[in-house]
RNA sequence: GCGGGAGUAGCUCAGCUGAUAGAGCAUUAGCCUUCCAAGCUAAGGGUCGCGGGUUUGAAUCCCGUCUCCCGCUCCA
């Protein structure tokens, strides 16, 4: 059931140009999307909402545009280059998976097993006259396996150096690696199982970094932090917010655009002084809420999920939850990080990253509280939230679904349809006209095509919230009618006063309003 | 990653056990003019995900591969 609507929004994103798979045409790309015509105007306007609300309506929080390229260290700093790095495989038929490099150094430890029994058993039989080492050096046993052990070793360290995936295999095929539950020497190929995705900088082999493209892009910020602080003159507490891509190579990426290895996050993070942190995230939870809450989609569709197990860096953690089609999911982190990442870029960096209070007369490394929200997540709950198939009964008795996306009017990749009721008496030119008028303000669309019924359902759609149609009253009196995409009723007005009508429909302050 | 299902026109799908690729909607052009889809006429669009194999002949059978969906697993 739920999954059927799933199912009829991801066909409706692709069918109405909102969300494409990426590199269609290609067999597609796993887990990455494109958005279409409508759908970047929609994610524009998303992307707006947050941004003003946090930059616009908070005189203590600024913007900020990082690289996603950054130096390679501050993943060292962050801890995302040890968290995740391990090469795996997997056995096929016990369906176990282990460290490959694990595994290897269990054969290498078998190996010295061997060796250590024959010097015990010499041991044992030359008692106290015995010479360990030169026994090691003469005894052709334990020579043949000290020259296996030297030789797989040093292909071991090798392949590990090299990160030679494919070697690695080869040692554990070699070695007559078994697995200890299913006995089978059935292996999958070895895969590094690192989340961020890499590259090199430098144009010559020999000059290369590698360098990694963002898992989040909270780092840019926290790097930034002196920067910010000094030149804006920011006085705690004062947030930096940022918008913008972030990659991560899941091993499993599903649910549409929900889990994505290219996806966009809008995160703000908020700087305290040390103690304070819990009260601020407490502050910004309540805040965070409401942006949501104020799009009218149901308060009862949003629950916090409070986090038992935090992360490294965290002293308390709560996610924002939507009721999509398959179930509650998380669209916002609020994450209390505490001083870590400032603290770990202090030490990594060698650089002095604190605070001057000038009420205690001290400095410390401030405290963060982050909000951080995906651009995609929130994409997905807006269409799941906006997608309704509406039974109509017209007036000759027979029934019609509408499909009509209730998009909030600020949100709406088209704002306004202008269409003539015929194409024809001057009524085209009529309507072009007034689209002339209004383009620069509002996002306009022509159309003339099929008949006016048809045409608003078009419209409903892609979540148009307004059409004005030109009809032959219109040369007379220059009014114009203006349908409303969710009632379905019409108003007649004047055409001078279409602009202060959309100003008003399509501003966001209503939403801004409702924040706390 | 494992298991299951699927991939045929822009969308939703039909095409049974091998023999010249279909429908509805959508699109384009023309006609008609009518404020809530489905009026008339015509047209365009698919090497049936991709590659290989079996066969006189493959959308259909076999193998591989890619992608999507569901469950499990893993992870933040």
């Amino acid at each position: 059931m739920a999954d059927d609507i799933f199912k009829k929004l991801v066909a409706h994103s692709k069918e109405y140009g909102f969300v494409f798979q990426s590199s269609e045409i290609y067999d597609g790309l796993g887990a990455v999307y494109d958005y279409g015509q409508n759908g970047v105007e929609l994610k524009n306007n998303i992307k707006k909402y947050w941004w003003d609300s946090m930059v616009k309506l908070h005189e203590n929080v600024v913007g900020l545009d990082s690289a996603i390229f950054m130096h390679p260290t501050i993943w060292k700093a962050s801890g995302h280059v040890d968290a995740f790095n391990d090469p795996l495989i997997d056995n096929k038929d016990s369906k176990k998976r282990y460290r490959a490099d694990v595994l290897i150094e269990e054969a290498l430890a078998k190996l010295e097993g061997k060796m250590d029994k024959e010097v015990d058993k010499a041991k044992k039989r030359f008692g106290d006259s015995f010479d360990e080492k030169q026994f090691r050096e003469t005894n052709p046993r334990v020579m043949a396996n000290q020259e296996k052990w030297n030789a797989l070793h040093k292909r071991f360290a090798d392949a590990l150096n090299d990160s030679n995936l494919e070697e690695l295999k080869q040692i554990i095929i070699d070695e007559e690696v078994v697995c200890p539950i299913s006995g089978s020497k059935n292996w999958t190929d070895v895969r590094q199982f690192n989340l961020m995705f890499s590259t090199e900088m430098g144009s010559t082999a020999e000059g290369a970094n590698t360098i990694y493209l963002r898992p989040e892009t909270a780092q840019g910020i926290f790097v930034n932090y002196l920067n910010v602080q000094k030149t804006g003159r920011m006085k705690l507490p004062f947030g930096i917010a940022q918008i913008g891509k972030a990659f991560r190579n899941e091993i499993v990426a599903r649910q549409f655009i929900f889990r994505m290895r290219e996806f966009e996050q809008m995160e703000m993070q908020f700087f305290v002084k040390p103690g304070t942190e819990l009260d601020w995230f407490k502050k910004w939870k309540e805040t965070r809420i409401s942006w949501h809450r104020a799009l009218g989609f149901g308060d009862e569709n949003y629950r916090f999920h409070e986090h038992e197990k935090l992360a490294h860096y965290a002293n308390a953690a709560v996610d924002v939850e939507y009721k999509f089609p398959f179930g509650f999911k998380e669209v916002e982190g609020i994450h209390s990080r505490t001083n870590f990442d400032l603290t770990q870029h202090q030490e990594f960096s060698g650089k002095k990253i604190q605070y001057f209070d000038p009420e205690l007369g001290e400095s410390y490394v401030p405290y963060v509280v982050e909000t951080s929200i995906g651009v995609d997540r929130m994409f997905l709950q807006v269409m799941a939230a906006s997608y309704f198939e509406e039974e109509l009964t017209d007036n000759k008795g027979q029934k019609d679904i509408r499909v009509v996306l209730r998009l909030p009017a600020a949100l709406a990749p088209v704002k306004l349809a202008v269409m003539p009721l015929i194409k024809k008496d001057g009524l085209p030119e009529k309507a072009r006209e007034i689209i002339d008028a209004l383009k620069f303000d509002f996002n306009c669309m022509y159309d003339e095509k099929d008949s006016i019924g048809k045409r608003y359902r078009r419209m409903d759609a892609i979540g148009t919230p307004f059409c004005v149609t030109v009809d032959h009253q219109t040369a007379e009196d220059n009014t114009v009618t203006i349908r409303y995409r969710d009632t379905m009723e019409q108003d007649r007005v004047e055409i001078s006063k279409l602009t202060e009508i959309m100003e008003n429909a399509v501003s966001m302050k209503p939403l801004f309003a409702k924040l706390k």
